[in-house]
DNA sequence: GCCAGCCTGTTG
DNA sequence: CAACAGGCTGGC
């Protein structure tokens, strides 16, 4: 599930933990989950960068500890139920634990950094420096929506691109911006009070501006609260985040709009579970 | 573009 | 028991 917000607050909880420590062995439980291009070392190297671009984590690989020598890189997509969870002493793996890193720390301890993931649609890469950009996926990304790449000209190209489609499926695409996910667009869409199933070409220019705006300050203010956690969810060391009590639509069907007190209605749009309100997002037609 | 499929677990 | 779940790919 983790989308940008929760793929940073990882970043953050682990960045502490992981960083100078070395990578002795790697424990492949279910070797489908691992994608490896090339044969850049991993074992016997040490982290010293924990990057995130959409919803992949990276981990940079050098091969000394104080030196920062840039030789391998592993990147890591959650898609629906991935975790990343830090050990400071051993356990025994998880029923669905498929990947586990053997680390020392400064110090010499032992710590484990298990990659786990309930459906399996989760990917570990083994990578050479810059090796991310041989994923399809990671190398189609659009700009990042709190960089200053995420231009209002860039999104109004984007939404000209794509007439037809729905302004649901425009905001899913990786493409168009990198890490929005099915929650954060949702609420998004409620705070520019556009309906998901909107046409693209019926957006006006202000519109387009409102939404933006709307997507950049819901992902600003899932990562503020750590992340959204309902289900599955958890940072690096297995904490919740705080975001699904800021929802305003998404999982709230049935119950009441804090804006005008309407019901939050429940539809398919682009394949997707969509939460909205009919009232303050009505379906504008313009053709 | 859309949607089945990838998986397992949970919910109705 | 069937339907569904926050993502993404690939086949139409």
């Amino acid at each position: 599930m983790p989308e940008l917000p929760e793929v940073e607050t990882i970043r953050q909880s682990l960045s502490p933990l992981l960083l100078s420590c070395e990578v002795k062995e790697i424990e492949m439980f279910c070797p489908e989950v691992v994608i490896q291009y090339g044969d850049a070392p991993v074992l016997n190297t040490f982290i010293f960068d924990l990057r995130r671009r959409g919803k992949y984590l990276l981990l940079d690989l050098s091969k000394d500890r104080s030196v920062s020598q840039h030789v391998s890189t592993i990147m890591v997509h959650f898609r629906m139920t991935g975790k990343l969870l830090y050990k400071d002493s051993f356990e025994e793996a998880a029923k669905h634990t498929h990947v586990r890193f053997h680390l020392s720390d400064e110090s010499g301890e032992k710590r484990y950094l298990d990659f786990n993931d309930v459906r399996r649609f989760g990917r570990v890469w083994l990578l050479p420096p810059g090796g991310e950009k041989l994923d399809p996926g990671f190398s189609r990304l659009g700009p990042e929506p709190l960089s200053v790449e995420w231009t209002a000209a860039n999104f109004f190209s984007q939404i000209k691109r794509r007439p037809r489609s729905t302004v649901k499926a425009l905001l899913l695409n990786q493409e168009v911006v990198a890490g929005v996910g099915n929650i954060y667009c949702d609420e998004a869409l409620f705070r520019a009070g556009i309906h998901p199933a909107s046409r693209n070409e019926s957006l006006s220019e202000s519109d387009a501006l409102r939404l933006q705006e709307a997507v950049r300050e819901v992902i600003a203010e899932g990562i503020g609260h750590k992340g959204t956690s309902f289900s599955d969810y958890v940072d690096g060391l297995g904490n919740s985040g705080h975001f699904q009590l800021q929802l305003k639509v998404f999982q709230r069907e049935g119950e009441a709009c804090h804006v005008c007190g309407s019901e939050i209605e429940k539809i398919r749009v682009a394949g997707r579970g969509t939460h909205f309100c009919p009232v303050c997002q009505p379906l504008e037609k313009k053709d």
